[in-house]
DNA sequence: ATGTTC
């Protein structure tokens, strides 16, 4: 991008030019190298977030943004609950994808023997690969509960214990669902995916802990080197995907009438206070408690697997974040707390120390933030600062971000390969697409160690673990 | 991301 547009406003922080029609700033976390690589397009969804009606600044975007549908991925805008919108397209297709994190009690070593093993039984167990379903198949009813209900719902079936729900965000259920708001067609799409873990960037993976940087806040996370966890990335599935197919065009076609004049068509949103605007805010909720539920399915599934395998095994809950979703939480603004609508879309909630809504064993330390890296390569574990609340709305990064189309990953790179060069890094690889793999390849991604410094130097998350992979299961 | 071009 042009740099003479930025202001720096600090370590890895800028500001770009304020004009017509913004209504508020927007800032980009960013190093040099990652500012210099940040295309047009991601700066003018920014700018177009920020032009719209009721929006609390400052726009954000993290340092492993990417242009997206409509918002950045890698974005974070905040609105006003009276005159602010809701936009589809800034919680993104996938509704709640996200990551949790399993602590398993079990040190590196006791993989040796079983490794080959485990593999097998997690990529037997979990399905994954894209429309592939599972062995449950729920009824309309259990359809809906679970749209309600969340993890919290799968708990109470049975899939998992109630003390897994104090590690999820919202304690594992979002409240504002409403399952009537979901189309048939895409509750039908979901019937029997629930504990899949889809295809594309989603993956399970049993990794060891590398390297700890912070004793203590490791220690409060229930982490020390050399432990194996257990890691989940998926979403929403179908479900998802579907609701946000179905209120774009709504969205779309109702601007006019709300008076919202569009920056362009793919930005798509309605007031908060509108009927589409809380139909779509009902839908959602039934999105993320999808989502939840999926994960919590999944970790129940992975659960049976170590205790066929590693009997010894105790997997505990560590954290379950949010990358896609908007969230109704508290900021102070102007010295006043005030409730605000924040979007994150490719963004992770990033709650500093003392936050009400935090489990109290973290609330010195901060939120856990999951930082999935691309396939092969690092995983982070950080915590959210007190500064991010007024830096990003609690926000940080999600990941290390593709710097390369799937289109172009699958012409420059051959599944085989990169299967061949994770197997040599003592990596066991299984995935039903040798083509996903291509897409997946780790250069296919900006490098996930520049993006948590950029964070953690921006002040915006600190860092605290850094995690390897063991066994990696692709869709 | 996605029953990968309803």
């Amino acid at each position: 991008m042009n740099l003479e547009l930025l202001t720096k406003l600090g370590s890895c922080r800028w500001k770009i030019k304020r004009i017509s029609p913004m209504n508020t700033d927007a800032v980009i976390f960013a190093d040099e190298k990652i500012l210099h690589a940040l295309d047009d397009k991601t700066v003018s969804q920014m700018r177009d977030v920020a032009s719209l009606p009721g929006v609390v600044g400052p726009v954000c975007i993290m340092p492993d943004a990417h242009s997206g549908y409509g918002f950045p991925i890698g974005g974070v805008g905040a609105f006003d609950p009276e005159k602010g919108v809701i936009s589809a397209g800034g919680v993104g297709f996938d509704i709640s994808c996200g990551v949790r994190t399993l602590t398993t009690g079990l040190k590196k070593h006791h993989l040796k023997e079983v490794s080959e093993k485990l593999a097998d039984s997690l990529f037997k167990n979990i399905p994954s690969g894209t429309g592939v379903g599972g062995k449950l198949k729920l009824t309309n009813n259990q359809m809906d509960e679970m749209l309600s209900g969340g993890a919290s719902w799968a708990v109470g079936q049975k899939m998992g214990f109630p003390d897994d729900l104090r590690r999820i965000e919202n304690n594992g259920v979002f409240r504002q669902a409403d399952p009537s708001k979901v189309s048939k067609k895409a509750k039908q799409r979901m019937i029997d995916q629930l504990g899949t873990l889809g295809s594309g960037n989603h993956y399970l993976e049993v990794q060891y802990v590398e390297k700890i940087f912070d004793e203590q806040t490791a220690k409060a996370f229930g982490i020390a080197e050399n432990e194996i966890l257990v890691s989940i990335h998926c979403g929403s599935r179908g479900l998802g995907h579907q609701i946000a197919t179905d209120y774009l065009p709504l969205m779309v076609k109702s601007a006019a009438k709300y008076g919202i004049k569009l920056p362009n068509k793919d930005i798509a949103c309605a007031p908060i206070k509108s009927s589409l605007g809380q139909d779509y805010l009902k839908a959602m909720g039934a999105g993320i408690n999808c989502a939840l539920a999926n994960r919590q399915r999944i970790t129940h599934l992975v659960r049976n697997c170590f205790a066929d395998i590693l009997p010894k095994a105790d997997l505990k809950l560590l954290y379950d974040v949010s990358h896609n979703t908007c969230n109704r939480e508290e900021f102070l603004i102007n010295g006043h707390m005030k409730t605000l609508y924040v979007h994150r879309k490719g963004a992770t909630r990033a709650l500093g120390p003392n936050s009400p809504e935090l489990p109290h064993e973290f609330k010195k330390y901060g939120q856990p933030v999951i930082i999935g890296g691309s396939m092969g390569t690092s995983s982070y574990i950080l915590a959210g600062t007190t500064a991010s609340a007024e830096l990003s709305f609690s926000s940080s990064c999600h990941g290390a971000g593709r710097v390369m189309s799937r289109t172009k990953a699958l012409k420059s790179f051959k599944g085989k390969n990169i299967q061949d060069r994770l197997n040599l890094n003592g990596i066991i690889i299984k995935s039903g697409s040798i083509r996903g793999l291509a897409e997946e390849a780790p250069k296919a991604y900006k490098d996930v160690e520049r993006v948590i410094n950029v964070a953690e130097q921006a002040g915006i998350s600190k860092i605290i673990a850094r995690l390897k992979p063991i066994i990696c299961v692709k869709g």
